[in-house]
Order: structure tokens, then C-alpha cells, then sequence
DNA sequence: ATTGCCGGGCT
DNA sequence: AGCCCGGCAAT
């Protein structure tokens, strides 16, 4: 089972679907850890930008999880790649998938953080899937049935200033899971990967109007300092 | 093509 | 410190 995960990975990590998408392994970590450490170790181990493989055993991290049996592992692939932007991982959406003893689950973390107040607060909210409601979720959006264009059914991206955690649905039926496990992880994180651009879908980095927008570069004097400087404007913060 | 701005240079 | 710009990511 490891193998084939592992086969998973190495498959889509060549996909040109998720070409512009970091797959990330994260190591099973102690169950004393929470999804937000976990995160932070994957940000902070992602730097390298290759992913390393593992296949120890552990349970699974989590508080507000469904209980998970042991020698699961999970993958965490974020989207969008943090790119060469040193910083602010602003709204960035990670995907973690955690499968074990025929279940496979999915949380999907909205992460983002804030500066506002000198230090940065990190702060996510997390959604749960199980193979179920996502396998629902996907056919009812996909455009086999070009009649519907409906928005996406499971859930929108919170976005609320205190971290909390959404959980949206269950443990499925053990053998349909566990079918899906035997037969075609590719599928698992395709679907995975549609569901993750629909729910974090790129920030139009346009709409803000800078000082050089504003002001246009006749009246240059009229920009604030730091936009005269080519630094990160200071009166249009967004 | 344009825009925002990081990194680094110069005074 | 203040000031400026090459170059690049993102669009």
C-alpha cells in the first residue's frame, strides 16, 4: 500500500495537471501534534522544494478529526506553490489527505496569515471530507452535464478572524473506500486537486489600486514614499 | 504589454 | 538613514 502511494506521488508530481502545484509529504506525525503544527513544519520543510517519502508507522495529528486508524499516513500538497515570494503565505490553500485501514480522508485548511499587528498570526480553518461527499460533490460540478454551472455544493472557504474548523461529513461506507483505495489513488487526488482549486481559487492580484494606479505617473510627487521608492506601498495596504 | 515590489546599490 | 533602479513575478 505504501508503494502505491508512493507510486501516487511520484505520478503526480510528473502530472501536468498540478505542474504549478507543490506536493508536499509530510511525515506521520506524533498524535499530540495539531493540523496548525503540522502545517507550520510543512512550510517551514518545504523550503527545499523536494518531498521526501516515509512510510513508518503513527497515528494521525488532529484534534477535531474523526479517529483514523494507525500506520495512516497523509500527504499535504499546497496550493498555489509559494513560488519565489519569500513571505506572506496569503491565502494559500493546502490540501491534507489521510488514509489508513481502508479510509481515506481529506481536510482541507484555508491558511492564512497576518502581519497587522507586527507579528504574524497564523490562523486556518479547516473542512473535512470523506470520499463520499467529495465524489458527490465533484460529479454534480463537472461538465459532463453542461446544464449546470450551480456553485460548489460541500462548502465555501471561511474566512472568519478566529481559527475554526468546519467538518463536513463522515467516515464513508468502508467498502466503497476501500475499493477506491485498491483500485485508483490517481482518481483520489485528482479529485483532490479540481476540488482544491475550486475552493482556493487564485486571487486577482489586480484590484487594489496602488498609488501608481491612483495617481498615474504624471503626478509622481502625489505617490506615497514607498511607492516612489518601488517599495510596498503604504497607503493602499489591501 | 503593465504593475507591484524585492533585493541591492549608491549617496 | 534616504533615494533610486534592475529585474522578476503575476497579470
Amino acid at each position: 500500500k505504501e508503494v502505491m502511494a508512493a507510486t501516487v506521488l511520484t505520478s503526480l508530481s510528473t502530472s501536468p495537471l498540478i505542474l504549478n502545484s507543490a506536493v508536499y509529504f509530510v511525515h506521520p506525525e506524533p498524535a499530540s501534534k495539531t493540523w496548525k503544527e503540522v502545517l507550520s513544519t510543512s512550510y517551514s520543510s518545504s523550503t527545499s522544494g523536494n518531498w521526501s517519502w516515509d512510510a513508518s508507522d503513527q497515528s494521525v495529528p488532529s484534534t477535531p478529526s474523526p479517529p483514523l486508524s494507525k500506520d495512516s499516513t497523509h500527504f499535504m500538497f499546497e496550493d498555489p506553490i509559494p513560488r519565489k515570494r519569500k513571505k506572506n503565505f496569503k491565502n494559500t490553500g493546502t490540501v491534507g489527505v489521510c488514509y489508513g485501514g481502508g479510509q481515506i480522508n481529506i481536510h482541507f485548511l484555508h491558511t492564512y496569515s497576518d502581519y497587522s499587528d507586527g507579528e504574524e498570526d497564523f490562523y486556518y480553518s479547516e473542512i473535512e471530507v470523506n470520499m463520499d461527499s467529495l465524489t458527490e460533490g465533484l460529479s454534480s460540478l463537472t461538465p459532463t452535464s453542461p446544464t449546470t454551472a450551480g456553485p460548489p455544493p460541500i462548502f465555501p472557504p471561511p474566512l472568519s478572524d478566529v481559527s475554526r474548523s468546519e467538518y463536513v461529513g463522515v467516515n464513508g461506507s468502508q467498502s466503497h473506500t476501500s475499493s477506491l483505495l485498491s483500485q485508483s489513488l490517481d482518481d483520489v487526488f485528482v479529485h483532490v486537486l479540481t476540488l482544491s482549486h475550486l475552493l482556493f481559487p487564485r486571487k486577482p492580484r489586480g484590484e487594489a489600486k496602488k498609488c501608481r494606479k491612483v495617481y498615474g505617473m504624471e503626478k509622481r510627487d502625489m505617490w506615497c514614499t514607498a511607492c516612489r521608492w518601488k517599495k510596498a506601498c503604504q497607503r493602499f495596504t489591501d
